[in-house]
RNA sequence: CGCGGGGUGGAGCAGUUGGUAGCUCGUCGGGCUCAUAACCCGAAGGUCGUAGGUUCAAAUCCUGCCUCCGCAACCA
């Protein structure tokens, strides 16, 4: 067999992950762990994002440095792979040394051979009205506001050229097919992004510091995408001047697993930075759906985050392996909730797949001694249970070929219902009555165990501990794959253990109790948001604000979130977009006097202009437009 | 007319190239007792969002419409 090398995204170390984000490692490593059973050589990668704005932005308010925050992070996350059982073969860390090494070769070698440039944006700048103009902004040379004079400004940083190998990109994606998968997403990276053309992206930012330098031009560090994209080569020893044996062994990639929302930087980013290396592309992308909790997204600010953690703690790892990779539709996004969760377990786990193993071994046990019996009293119904027994391997292959884990998982299921119904169909406790039935009883309870053994097998890329118990129970020691294709792998004579609960049933209503509870005593935090640093009155003083009344507000067409308001401030109009229409509509707005900012910077939004800031009241994620003031209040008039 | 996806028995989902609608859970009835009140069998329940069209035949192809969602745009 050959090499399999699989990735997950590298988890941004800003705050620790919920379940939705751990899903990934989850289904990555049963992946991974799939083409090891069936005899890859496997290199599955891993790890932490830790450079970034925000970052730096968290620490300081901690009053730590970055790296001290990071590296508290990036432990949680590498605990909560431990904890459940995800098999990686490397963790990177961005912030590691021989990474950030060669982040600066890349970038340094892409500058050199012209694939990043500098740019100088310029721009004019009004000081006055603290406004930047293009050239064709400008009316006679002067700023279209006030007609002052401008100053010329420029803002360095460094560009990616991706418009270059735009059409390389095309081609590559049109001559392999499933490069980009699910389908639907395809389309939607083809049309929403490559066919409209691609843009040449920012690589750099001078407005913070924690990142990785560049080298030859202090002030500017690497913006995410080159430096976290690269974590895919750099982790296998990749240097553009030496590329080590790992990578010369493991590279391309054979799938990148990640999720749909960062599909656009690994399908048009990644590719042509690799194009620009002269690299080999990954095989495929393939962006997974979300999990998100009920209706909605999983978030701090709702109060609807679930950590595998606290699942573990509740439910053990391997529930939690199991909701994961069989709750969670191929393409479409799938949900978690507590009710679910627990039905699935008590259905799946605890009823059919625990208690299969806990009546198998316990009947051995009595009826045997707890010795695998001889089967040498074929019979009805062995041959119906053998070849679902049998035929399962392949029918997972096809599966998993193509990513479908929760299909996979139901093949084995079928195994488990096969044999819990074979039970019933030969009566093992009639059987076990006269003594002239105890071949045919030591055959039906033999073929039982081999069937159970082969589901362990079977299981042990999803749900390893479970398969590791229940091979214990069985005392089966063979688990390979090569020896679930024959049915009687396992040998007559062998000790089972004692029949232990795999899935201790749970009492759904006690457990939500106990649930609802936990949750309501760890986020009595306030809704209110947290305030900001001082601020002098200097810096309030910048702030000229107004009373304006609405005579116009309506939609923008094509814009979700976006009014437009006319308002009349002493007589003289002044248009302002807000991003407001999914909390008011325009008509409870108009005749309504408004505070807004009066001397914010213009800015274009769809096309339109918006002078000035509408305030609005923010609360536990609803907003209100602030309209308090008395109705006879002069518009226009300055709010101090 | 920016792009894309979905609307299938109470719930969650499958339905490959068109040929009498499946799975899991739940509900109801029955059976069994080895087992974690678990297991097995049976039944009820869907005009496959809607209106047309193509066809001998459409959940499956085409068109219009309704509706939900994602992406983009955009939220200063």
């Amino acid at each position: 067999m050959g090499k399999f090398y699989i990735t997950t995204a590298i988890a941004y170390t800003s705050r620790k992950p919920h379940i939705g984000n751990t899903y990934e490692m989850i289904l990555t490593d049963a992946i991974a762990r799939w083409r090891r059973y069936m005899g890859d050589d496997v290199f599955f990668l891993t790890g932490t994002d830790e450079h970034g704005q925000k970052i730096q932005e968290i620490a300081e308010a901690e009053g730590i440095d970055p790296q001290s925050y990071v590296d508290r992070i990036a432990g949680q996350i590498r605990d909560i792979a431990d904890m459940l059982n995800i098999s990686y073969d490397k963790f990177i860390r961005t912030t590691d040394g021989y990474h950030v090494e060669a982040v600066k070769k890349i970038f340094k070698k892409l500058y050199d051979q012209g694939d990043i440039y500098k740019s100088e944006y310029e721009g004019w700048y009004c000081t006055p009205c603290e406004s930047f103009w293009t050239d064709t902004q400008l009316v006679d040379g002067r700023c279209p506001d006030c007609g002052r004079v401008v100053k010329k400004m420029r803002e360095e940083a460094y560009f990616l050229r991706l418009s270059k190998y735009q059409k390389q990109l095309e081609e590559y994606i049109e001559t392999h097919a499933d490069f980009i998968c699910p389908e639907s997403r395809k389309k939607e990276m083809i049309n929403n992004f490559i066919k409209p053309g691609i843009q040449d992206l920012c690589v750099s930012r001078s407005s913070f510091t924690w990142g990785i330098p560049v080298e030859f031009d202090p002030g500017h560090v690497i913006y995410v995408w080159i430096d976290a994209l690269s974590n895919y080569i750099t982790a296998l020893g990749y240097t553009p001047d030496e590329k080590g044996d790992l990578y010369k062994k493991y590279w391309p990639a054979d799938v990148h697993i990640i999720g749909k929302d960062i599909l656009r930087f690994h399908t048009i980013y990644w590719p042509i930075m690799l194009m620009a290396l002269g690299e080999p592309l990954p095989k495929q992308i393939f962006g997974h759906p979300w999990m998100l909790f009920g209706e909605e997204k999983m978030s701090k600010s709702r109060g609807n985050v679930i950590y595998a953690e606290d699942l573990v703690r509740h439910f053990g790892v391997d529930a939690v392996r199991y909701y994961s990779l069989h709750e969670m539709p191929y393409a479409n996004d799938g949900t978690i909730t507590y009710d679910v969760f627990i039905n699935r377990y008590n259905s799946d786990l605890a009823n059919t797949l625990g208690n299969l193993v806990n009546r198998t071994v316990a009947m051995i046990n009595k009826y045997f001694d707890g010795i695998v019996p001889e089967n040498s009293c074929a019979g009805e119904f062995d041959e119906s249970l053998k070849e679902v027994c049998i035929s399962a391997s392949e029918k997972i292959e096809a599966k998993m070929k193509t990513w479908h884990i929760a299909d996979s998982l139901d093949e084995i299921w079928k195994i488990v219902d096969r044999a819990n119904k074979y039970i019933d169909e030969t009566t093992p406790w009639v059987l076990a009555k006269t003594e002239e039935d105890k071949p045919r009883l030591g055959t039906v309870l033999y073929n039982l165990a081999e069937a159970i053994r082969i589901i362990a097998s079977l299981l042990s890329s999803f749900m390893p501990e479970t398969a590791d118990k229940i091979k214990a129970q069985i005392g089966s020691t063979d688990l390979r794959y090569e020896s679930v294709k024959t049915f009687g792998g396992l040998k007559p004579g062998t000790k089972v253990g004692t029949a232990e609960v795999l899935f201790a049933r749970i009492d759904a209503a006690k457990k939500l109790e106990e649930l609802e509870a936990e949750q309501s005593a760890d986020e009595p935090e306030s809704k209110v948001a947290p305030y900001k640093d001082f601020c002098e009155f200097d810096d309030f003083l910048k702030l000229d604000l107004r009373v304006g009344k609405v005579i116009e507000c309506e939609k923008v067409k094509k814009s979700d979130k976006l009014l437009r308001f006319t308002l009349d401030v002493g007589g003289e109009k002044r248009q302002i977009l807000s991003g407001i229409a999914k909390y008011h509509t325009p008509e409870e707005l108009i005749g309504k006097n408004v505070v807004f900012v009066a001397n914010f910077k213009p800015r274009k939004m769809m096309g339109l202009e918006s002078c000035g800031m509408i305030l609005s009241a923010e609360y536990d994620g609803k907003l209100s437009v602030l309209t308090t003031l008395k109705e006879d209040f002069a518009s226009g008039a300055e709010i101090v």
